[in-house]
DNA sequence: TGCTGTCCCTTTGTCCGACAAAGTTAAAGC
DNA sequence: GCTTTAACTTTGTCGGACAAAGGGACAGCA
């Protein structure tokens, strides 16, 4: 026979993680703000009154999480969680999960099509202008996979942007770093590939100067197809997203 | 003038860092498998041959990246990262990056209905079985808001799982867990909220059943614009996400 | 005035050694 | 065979220590 539930379970979480947590509290309910500084491991260990060590293990929790960060001069202080830090997390989990380039295909192909609706009905002046610089630098590197790669990427992160929608850019990114490295090898593999992509670009720029949706959409279907197209020249969809991909998801988060 | 890039910035990432990066290398690249055992940190202190209080700092930031955990005797091992575990962490960004819940709205009309699109495709019948238990103990909870809201965000995340997607899975998972509370504060505000929102669960099930696409949108639609009614009636879609979230977030990572 | 070098203080990253609490293993006892 | 007891191991925490690097103030020099 069960007891009766007499006691509720006691919250026996270890000192660091109590540190962690009470200075997540301070940030996320706003008492200490993106910016503000946190003071130094001594300042934490006289109010904490535990010692340095454990203040160190709660500071590398809060740090990982991407809520406190050290500046130039390693001082401790709050700051704005960048999502490409924390996506790069879950790319790695992708990988890890085994997850194959048809789901990243098919879940792609919902999110790039939403951003560019929202692009196309939200961009500035200004997002225009990121947009344009940017195939301006990737007509000068068509040569280049590697750079042209890069360039691919950051245009769909300005798309995204443009749709002035965070939680559409942020639902987007894990799949989206998933991209570039096959990108690369596609670009590398396909004579064609480059000027392509970069027409694709040029067209998907207009069709959010004209707010033309369904052109923007079109566009947008016709990329992800030539990106999937060209990958099946090399590999099948339903081969899951490899090991190597954490390389560049690394290079990435320590930027 | 600038001075001319001689030289590359060179890589001087602290002890701590190196140990991390390490273990994490050796996870990502397969040597080292979910559930191996990764030693104790005597061991690591031996093979990584620095101090201890550097190889648990290293330690707190691959555990809080998902990467290891401890077993209920606090061995260290590799595990598979859990979504809900990561994506927490950006629920918890959103929040403090103060978007909007038409932000999410927007977001989740997106995600939802290509979840929807996959499950009607590829739901298994297992998948069903999951979908019917759901229904059946949301019905028995129907006056209760704060477990009818948890039957409902478990709701959407068997969708997403029906669809066989887990890129889809995660990406919607950060803008799901902002609702959650809202969906209790509407159950409980509107009176006819409870009943509507199992009613559309049940035509939602039965559309996947029949493999009916265009009735499975159309129910995630109203069920949404449900929500949105219901959400509007306590406050504007322009309102930033509120820091209240962050209690549920808490516990849900907590689990 | 503007730049450089120096001295001092603070802070961080790392190390060492220590110990209680909790878990593990293995032998001893029934 | 099962329980109890007694080592042994591992973790979480502590105190103190020190070198390296950064910041600030101040003097010297062009």
């Amino acid at each position: 026979m069960p007891v009766s539930p007499l006691f509720r379970p006691i919250d026996v979480a270890p000192a660091y993680q109590k540190v962690a947590d009470a200075i997540e509290r301070e940030i996320v309910n706003g008492r200490i703000k993106p910016g503000d500084p946190i003071g130094t491991e001594h300042d934490l260990v006289r109010q904490f009154g535990v010692n340095r060590s454990t203040i160190r293990e709660g500071i590398r929790v809060l740090e990982e999480g991407g809520l406190i960060s050290r500046d130039s001069s390693r001082r401790l202080h709050a700051c704005l969680p960048r999502y490409s830090k924390l996506t790069s997390r879950l790319s790695r989990a992708l990988v890890l999960h085994e997850v194959t380039f048809r789901e990243l295909y098919e879940a792609s192909m919902t999110l790039e099509v939403a951003s560019i609706e929202g692009a196309v009905e939200q961009a500035s002046e200004e997002n225009l202008a990121e947009l344009t610089d940017n195939l301006a630098r990737s007509e000068a590197v068509v040569g280049d996979p590697a750079m042209l790669a890069e360039c691919d990427a950051e245009f769909h992160v300005l798309v995204a942007k443009a749709s002035q929608n965070r939680v559409l850019q942020l639902a987007r990114e894990p799949a989206a770093q998933l991209f570039y490295p096959t990108t690369e090898m596609i670009v590398t593999g396909v004579a064609e590939g480059g000027p392509r992509l970069v027409a694709a670009h040029r067209h998907l720029i207009d069709a959010i100067r004209r707010r033309d949706r369904e052109a923007g959409v079109l566009w947008t279907r016709r990329h992800l197809q030539d990106w999937r197209r060209g990958f099946e020249k090399i590999a099948s969809l339903d081969r899951s997203v490899e090991h190597m991909y954490m390389e560049h998801a690394q290079a990435a988060r320590r930027r």
